[in-house]
DNA sequence: AATGAATGAGTGTTCATTCAT
DNA sequence: TATGAATGAACACTCATTCAT
């Protein structure tokens, strides 16, 4: 029996299996959260044994641990190659870039958050420091947008925090066909935001998206 | 015949264990989760058998359930029994005693954000329509202050969900003993709130508290 | 507050749960066997709390022991003080009687040849030499029967065995109301049992009842 | 590459395990009741953690049904299958293919008269179904040789239960070893059985066996 | 790279029973 | 005589993980 034309080539089998538990594993823990999810449900999704999983990662921990690893690597590179128009004032850049990336990326940012108590603490800390990393951004636009006098914050890491929250909790009630598109929920959290940091009061509305 | 003080009265010694399987089960549910909590713990905690707490709650589920509609319950009392200052703001009023109540009860607060997933569907609604009431509090307040013309805010129902974000935040990142006290904290965030809704500049910074 | 007037006679109310008790397990084990009956169901029968059965039976293992007892020795009594016309044949007063009193007390009987196993050896012991004793009277029928020349069988305590196990087997099938009356089986029974042990042939068909 | 017979076959290890599972449970079950034996002691006698027996039944409840269903369809396969001498009644044929079966597979009989109330209301049903189509052999003996004279019962449904009442009591008195051969016991059965149906007096005494 | 079978620890829950009240 | 609360052991079953094949 010749199975040459369906093989694929040598070791692409595998890497198409881990990317598939990794799959699994994302919308498992992000639906039933990492300590509800057993290795046998993803197995069962991937269309594989349980045991055959322990080819690809060695414990349940490193699959979490991959996930969220890959997707603050995922969310710094994106903000790093992103482009916007030359005009767009930085911190608008910033909520624009965060809410679309994470009403993309919903349940990879909702486990990251979630499942911090999860990790193991090695790996709390590489999430951790690339999660400061992230929020340094906005906390550095701020503080010089504050110096510059565009901005006015009493106190730039607390802001960021609270603009990150009030953010990050879009994906919690935003759904795609509601009478709100992704664009109107961007213009008035950008409002927002800025209306929040404002040193003066100018038009925010939004005109552009 | 009198029955002396030291005596507990019948069944006291039960309803002090309720409490105590309820004390010990949001310490664990906030730290650890639900789902990555044993009964065998709790009941370790509690300092009894593991079949001890069935006489008090029926099932794990239970418990859980307990703790969130205890909290919502409370958290709507609290609101209705508030006092403020004759001249305070609304959104003041709402925004102080949110940031108030959520670091108090940081526990309480976690595992209802963070549990509902594991609430079964039942139990799940109830909590929801508590939710629901809590958050129709700030959005009137929003959207009456729009109408009278001292806020400005687009859409109510995405503001209510974008500052109860942002206030909702705030025990993740708080901590007592830090540099900021509990009263800078709602200062700094009220100002945020108070611009993030103005509908003109003015001096936003806070002198009371 | 007086409770006179409802109150029974000292120690009534303790016999009368005993009482209940005794039926409640009865109806359980008959249904559901022994070792799959818990004394919480037993209690809930009765309408009271687990412990309170202890009150009244040392331990479950007693209940059964009561059961199977006193259906034995009520058993025995019942054959004892049986009465039937002065000419009825012994073996069609045993077949008869036999059969009444296993439909009477169906749940009794089913449980004292279901629950042996489930007895302690001293009771067994106890239980299976009533047993003996029962067997005894109809192998003593066969046999003076046999020697009389009225039946004939071989092996009056195979005999025994096999009659007294087609009789008991009545209960599992028959059902009140069906398409044959408890009369119509004790007259088919009978006649099966007396041809079986018949020294020659006779008419058969019973005509009393 | 040639496999040699000492490795054996992949799966193999597994059957083999499920087979001494059926064998320990088969035993269990028919000593003590569904009820009372514990996974734990199925595993402890087949030499296996209690989590390993559900490598090869998903719940217990399985095993039982697993043992109901194999015991009916092997005794009705063994029916259809069973030789006997050319010139035997057929009345006859059944008594000793009964008898020898049952006291060959008492174990198995046993728990099928025991635990159908343990079972699960469709595998219950199926059983049943099964247990019909058996009795059903005997009725259609019984009703053809009545109809041929040769027989004489009044009710062919009834006494079917009779007979098998009768016979299948046999195991939980017989004893290998006792004074009574298999064989004297399927003689002694058989004249009482004939004897029971007969339409006239014969030599019911058997000569062959 | 995957399977089938196993392990050893653990899960939530139930059990018969005890006992102070 | 009954209750409410507890115990200690057990229950059926699931878990992450291992490993020979």
């Amino acid at each position: 029996m010749h199975t040459i034309a369906t093989r694929s080539a040598p070791g692409s089998k595998g890497q198409e299996t881990a990317k598939r538990v990794r799959m699994a594993a994302l919308k498992r823990f992000a639906g039933a959260g990492y300590a509800a999810v057993s290795m046998r449900e993803i197995a069962a999704d991937v269309g594989v044994r349980p045991g055959a999983l322990y080819n690809h990662f060695p414990t349940k921990q490193d699959i979490l641990k991959d996930l969220m690893l890959t997707h603050m690597a995922d969310l710094l590179t994106a903000w790093d190659t992103a482009r916007f128009p030359e005009a767009m004032d930085p911190l608008e850049r910033f909520v624009r870039f965060h809410i679309r990336y994470h009403l993309e990326r919903a349940d990879e940012v909702f486990i990251s958050y979630m499942e911090l108590r999860n990790l193991e603490p090695d790996n709390f800390e590489i999430i951790e420091a690339e999660r400061r990393r992230y929020e340094a951004i906005l906390t550095s636009i701020l503080h010089e947008g504050s110096a510059a006098g565009r901005y006015s914050v009493d106190d730039p890491k607390v802001a960021t925090r609270a603009i990150i929250a009030m953010l990050t909790g879009i994906p919690t009630w935003y759904r795609e066909g509601g009478h709100l598109g992704e664009h109107d929920v961007e213009d008035l959290y950008l409002t927002m935001v800025r209306k929040a940091v404002a040193s003066e009061t100018r038009n925010f509305q939004t005109e552009t998206g």
